[in-house]
DNA sequence: AGTATTCAGTTAAAATTCAGCTAACCGATT
DNA sequence: AATCGGTTAGCTGAATTTTAACTGAATACT
């Protein structure tokens, strides 16, 4: 496991450093933002550790302008201790966890583990059906270039319907994985759900994507 | 997408409801291991999510009797903090993934999301008799690359024949498994549909599939 | 104001029946 | 063994009935 460790002063970065060495991580150390900066962009590592406070380039804007160049390394930021609106405010800008100084060693290796194991993918997963496409973290559908604003129960219904591309789903299956068992529904309700959705992503277009089977159901896909 | 949690800790369990409808998943919550087993098997869950302690039945429990039952939902567990052995019993017995608590919601969130996007049984059935095949799932009827388009009635007639390649159907077993028992329907009903059938899939191409044995009834296949 | 759900009337397609037709089967006749 | 009717099972075109799905608008919720 290879670690970038941000920090200026020196006798704190190499307590750290030795400590993770001891855990069998190769670690490269920078004493100011540039140079880390730098070497995050660079290289290829597993886990970035960053003090918020830094000569350069601070903590946050790291964060943030690795982010806006596609870094998607974990990030996990030291903070002092009651700096709490930093903590907010790096993980809006894209930090994955944060560690309050002064922090039990061990507890900086767990988390740092905790950031090596996470399932890298918590990239925006788009799920792709001919020229319609719907991303899952960011709630975004779109038809050809077309931006298609959908609202909640819509865009659920079409997410299960994409999941199952030319498949026939029956309203019975539409209505047990969209809607939770508490709330019973008319079949209705989603023959009038897939009226709307008809209209934002095929009205308009050269041909439907939503095909009706009578007596089964409903499918979603290029009808041949 | 609908989530079973089962928790019988209120408060976290309503925090997870929560945040979890927050990403628009449908979420039922079951507060001890008997109801939440129930309810995972007499619902359709993409993901059940399974906290270890719980009174009734435990999750380890609950998951083992899923699997034995063929319900092949995934299972994500919770465990509290160090039950390292119970993740390993937890993966024996059918668990598909573990989490430690306490965890980040977005660990949670990520970890459910890989779960559904599993391939999951997308086991298209193909049924098939010489150049005609059918597809249970897609309801696609295609003979020589030729789709055919059937109605509903039409499609399950054409199934069951096909589920009896060669064999001899009379029109009373037609009438018996095509038709609910219910329903009683002129023979002639089955010679009308026949007939439609054969315009569709027989109609043009070279030699017919489906053969009157007179005095019997029908079946499908190649003429020898 | 937007979303979720229901309602009630309409539309269109599929299911079923009907009535006349066709063709296979069979015994009687040549 | 070829031909003739008579009988019946199966075929067919079209009419009729039934029903699934669609739709515009109302209502309730937030």
């Amino acid at each position: 496991m290879k670690i970038l460790l941000v920090e200026d002063e020196h006798r704190i970065a190499q307590s750290i450093k030795k400590g993770l060495e001891q855990e069998r991580m190769a670690v490269d150390v920078a004493y100011d933002g540039i140079e880390g900066y730098d070497l995050a962009i660079d290289e290829e590592y597993d886990v970035i550790v960053l003090d918020l406070m830094l000569p350069g380039m601070n903590g946050l804007e790291i964060c943030d302008k690795l982010r806006q160049n596609k870094k998607e390394t974990p990030i996990l930021i030291l903070t002092a201790r009651g700096q709490v609106e930093d903590k907010v405010e790096g993980l809006n800008k894209g930090a994955d966890d944060y560690l309050t100084k002064p922090f039990a060693f061990e507890e900086l290796i767990a988390r740092i583990r905790a950031l090596i194991r996470r399932p890298q993918n918590i990239k925006d997963e788009l799920l792709k059906i001919d020229e319609l496409s719907l991303n899952v973290s960011s709630f975004e559908v779109i038809r050809n270039k077309k931006i298609i604003k959908l609202s909640s129960k819509e865009f659920t219904l079409l997410e299960f319907l994409m999941r199952h591309p030319n498949q026939i789903l029956s309203k019975e299956q539409i209505m047990n994985h969209v809607w939770s068992y508490e709330t019973d529904i008319l079949p209705n309700t989603v023959e009038v759900y897939i009226r709307n959705l008809r209209n934002k992503i095929d009205k308009g277009f050269k041909y439907p994507l939503i095909q009706t089977v009578r007596g089964f159901g409903y499918k979603i896909g290029k009808n041949v």
